[in-house]
RNA sequence: UCCCCGAUAGCUCAAUUGGUAGAGCGAGCGGCUGUUAACCGCUAGGUCGUAGGUUCGAGUCCUACUCGGGGAGCCA
C-alpha cells in the first residue's frame, strides 16, 4: 500500500486524495449487493467507508459483510470529499484487517429507555449522544480553569473528608473515620475562605456530595463544582464576575463544539445571546412578579399554548390511527408506529404540564416573602426571561448562616442565585459573606452550630477581616443547561442517583 | 417521606375494554452498486415483574410486594 498513513477522522479533511488507514470501531453498517456502507468512529469523528465488490478481495468482502456493530478494525483507503457522507468525507476502501470481532452488540440504532443505558453506561459512552455530551463538558471544565488561571486565581484543592458543615447537616454523607464521624464534602467553601486571605483570588473544584432525597432530573448525589472566593468585593462585583464567567463558558463551547451542539438539537441562537449584562432582580421583585398579574397572564398563556398543542397532537394520533386500519404499505405502518410511540411519550409530558401549570399558578399566587423560590417559582421566573437572572437579597431565615447581613435591611442577606433561561432552574449561587467577627458569632449559634467548631471560620473575621464575596457554579446543571439536555444525569460521565449506582 | 404513571420477546412498544400472545428493530440466512435509524423475503426468539384473589376463563379486574420513570419538599 503506497503513500498509506495513519490518520484520524478529525484529519480527513486535510488528507483528500490520499490514502489513508483509519483505526476504530464498526459504528453502523449498510449493504446492498455488491456495495457496502461502514460507518467507523474512531473517537475523534464518524466516517463511512464505501467498500465495493471487486476493489477488495472477495474473502474481506464477505467477512465485511457480516461484521457485528462495535467490532474494532482497521480501514485502508482513499478519501474523498463527499457531501452525502456523515462528516462530508468518506473512504474508497482497498484493504481492512478486523482486530477484534464483535457481536449481538446489546445497543442498536433503535430508541431505548433510560434504565435500559444507564445499566450499559459502560457502552453507551460510545453512542453519538454521550461523545457529543463528553466533548462540551470537557470544554466547559477548560473554560472554567482557563478563565480562573488567566485572571490570576490561585486553584486550592479543598478537602473531601471534613468536619465542617457548610449547608444543611441533613444531606451529609456520613464516613466512618478511624472510629469517629466525617462527612464528605458539601462545598469547599469555608475552606477556600481562608485560601482567598492568604492568596486574594481563589477558586476550588472538585467533586461534592449531598445525601438529599431527590428523585429528579436535576439531582445527583455526586456532582461537580467550582467555587471563586474574592477577597475585597462586594455584591455587585461578585455579580460580574458571575456574568463574565458564565458567559466565557458558554462562548468557549460555541467556538469549540458547535457541530457537537448542533447534532443534540441545542438551541445555538439562545446560546448566542448569553452575553453580559444578565437580568437583576431582588428577591422582593421576584415575590411581587409570582404575585402580580404578569405572572399571572403568562402562566394562563401558557396553558393555553399547552392545550393547543395537546390538541395538535391529539389529532395527529387520530389521524394516524385512522391510517393503521386502513389498507396501508408494510413500511408506512412501521413508519406511523413509531411516530404513535413519540407522540404517544410527548402526549404524557404535555398532560403532566397542563396538570402542573394551574398548581404551580396557585403556589407562585399565594407565595409569601420569607419562604425560599421552589422549583416551579424559579421556572416560572426563568421563562419570562430571555437571559439568565440574577435574584438576590434573599431573607436571612432562608439562607446559610455565613451569608452578610444586609447593612440596610437586616432581614436579607447580601447573596444570589443565577437562573437560566428555559434550563434547570439554578445552576449558580453565591454571596458576600458574613465579615463581622460577632455578626458571625450570633448566627452560628443561632444555627445550632457548635461555636468551637467553626473557631478556625472566626478567626479569618478576627485576623484582619475583609470584605469578600464568592459563589458555585454545578458543573453538569451547566452543561445540562447548555448542552439542552433534559436529564443531568446524562452530563457526568457516570451518575450516582438516590438508591441507584450501576459500575 | 409524600403524590402520579409504568412493568408483555435482547430493545421499543401493540393486543379492539375478560375469550388460544403481536409488530418493528436487533440476531441468523438470502436478494439488491449510493445507503443515511436503508429497503424486500424467510427463520429463530415469551412462565405477560413476583405472590395471592375474583371468574367457566385474567396480559387485561382486585390486594400486597418488588423494581423503574416523573414530580413535591430540598438543592447546584
Amino acid at each position: 500500500m503506497p503513500n498509506n498513513s495513519k490518520v484520524y477522522i478529525s484529519q480527513l479533511k486535510d488528507n483528500v486524495g490520499k490514502e489513508v488507514t483509519l483505526s476504530g470501531w464498526l459504528y453502523n453498517s449498510r449493504a446492498s449487493g455488491k456495495i457496502q456502507f461502514l460507518i467507523i468512529r474512531d473517537g475523534t469523528g464518524l466516517c463511512q467507508c464505501i467498500v465495493e465488490k471487486g476493489k477488495v478481495p472477495d474473502e474481506l468482502f464477505d467477512q465485511l459483510k457480516h461484521l457485528g456493530r462495535e467490532s474494532s478494525l482497521t480501514i485502508t483507503g482513499a478519501v474523498r470529499q463527499e457531501a452525502r457522507s456523515v462528516g462530508g468525507f468518506e473512504l474508497a476502501v482497498t484493504g481492512a484487517e478486523v482486530v477484534s470481532p464483535a457481536a449481538d452488540y446489546p445497543i442498536t440504532p433503535k430508541s431505548h429507555g433510560v434504565d435500559f443505558l444507564l445499566k450499559n453506561r459502560h457502552l453507551h459512552f460510545r453512542s453519538q449522544r454521550q461523545w457529543c455530551i463528553g466533548k462540551i463538558r470537557h470544554t466547559v471544565i477548560d473554560a472554567i480553569r482557563r478563565y480562573f488561571n488567566d485572571n490570576g486565581y490561585i486553584l486550592i484543592d479543598t478537602p473531601i473528608l471534613t468536619s465542617m458543615v457548610g449547608e444543611d447537616k441533613q444531606s451529609l454523607f456520613e464516613v466512618d473515620y478511624f472510629g469517629s464521624p466525617l462527612h464528605l464534602t458539601q462545598t469547599g467553601q469555608l475552606h477556600v475562605e481562608s485560601a482567598a486571605m492568604s492568596f486574594g483570588k481563589v477558586y476550588c473544584f472538585g467533586p461534592t456530595f449531598r445525601a438529599e432525597k431527590s428523585k429528579t432530573r436535576r439531582h445527583l448525589t455526586e456532582f461537580w463544582m467550582v467555587e471563586p472566593e474574592v477577597a475585597f468585593i462586594d455584591l455587585d462585583g461578585i455579580l460580574e464576575l458571575a456574568e463574565n464567567f458564565v458567559s466565557f463558558i458558554v462562548a468557549q463551547v460555541l467556538q469549540n463544539n458547535s457541530s457537537q451542539l448542533e447534532t443534540l438539537g441545542a438551541d445555538l441562537q439562545a446560546l448566542e445571546n448569553i452575553k453580559p449584562p444578565f437580568y437583576r432582580l431582588t428577591y422582593t421583585d421576584t415575590v411581587d412578579i409570582l404575585n402580580g398579574q404578569k405572572a399571572k397572564t403568562f402562566l394562563a398563556g401558557q396553558l393555553q399554548d399547552l392545550k393547543s398543542q395537546k390538541q395538535q397532537i391529539e389529532n395527529r394520533i387520530t389521524e394516524l390511527e385512522g391510517q393503521q386500519k386502513g389498507q396501508i404499505k408494510q413500511w408506512k405502518r412501521d413508519k406511523n408506529t413509531a411516530e404513535l410511540v413519540e407522540l404517544r411519550s410527548e402526549l404524557n409530558e404535555v398532560d403532566t404540564k397542563i396538570e402542573n401549570n394551574p398548581k404551580h399558578a396557585k403556589l407562585a399566587a399565594e407565595f409569601v416573602w420569607g419562604k425560599d423560590l421552589g422549583g416551579s417559582d424559579e421556572t416560572i421566573i426563568s421563562q419570562m426571561h430571555d437571559k439568565p437572572i440574577f435574584v438576590t437579597h434573599y431573607p436571612k431565615a432562608a439562607k446559610a448562616f455565613y451569608m452578610k447581613t444586609d447593612r440596610s435591611n437586616d432581614k436579607v442577606v447580601l447573596n444570589f442565585d443565577l437562573l437560566v433561561p428555559d434550563g434547570f432552574g439554578e445552576i449558580l449561587g453565591g454571596s458576600a459573606r458574613e465579615d463581622d467577627y460577632d455578626l458571625l458569632a450570633a448566627r452560628i449559634v443561632e444555627f445550632g452550630l457548635k461555636i468551637e467548631d467553626y473557631s478556625w471560620y472566626l478567626d479569618l473575621r478576627k485576623y484582619g477581616s475583609v470584605p469578600h464575596a464568592g459563589f458555585g457554579l454545578g458543573l453538569e446543571r451547566t452543561v445540562a443547561w447548555i448542552t439542552g439536555e433534559r436529564h443531568i444525569r446524562q452530563c457526568i460521565p457516570f451518575p450516582r442517583m438516590m438508591d441507584k449506582v450501576y459500575i
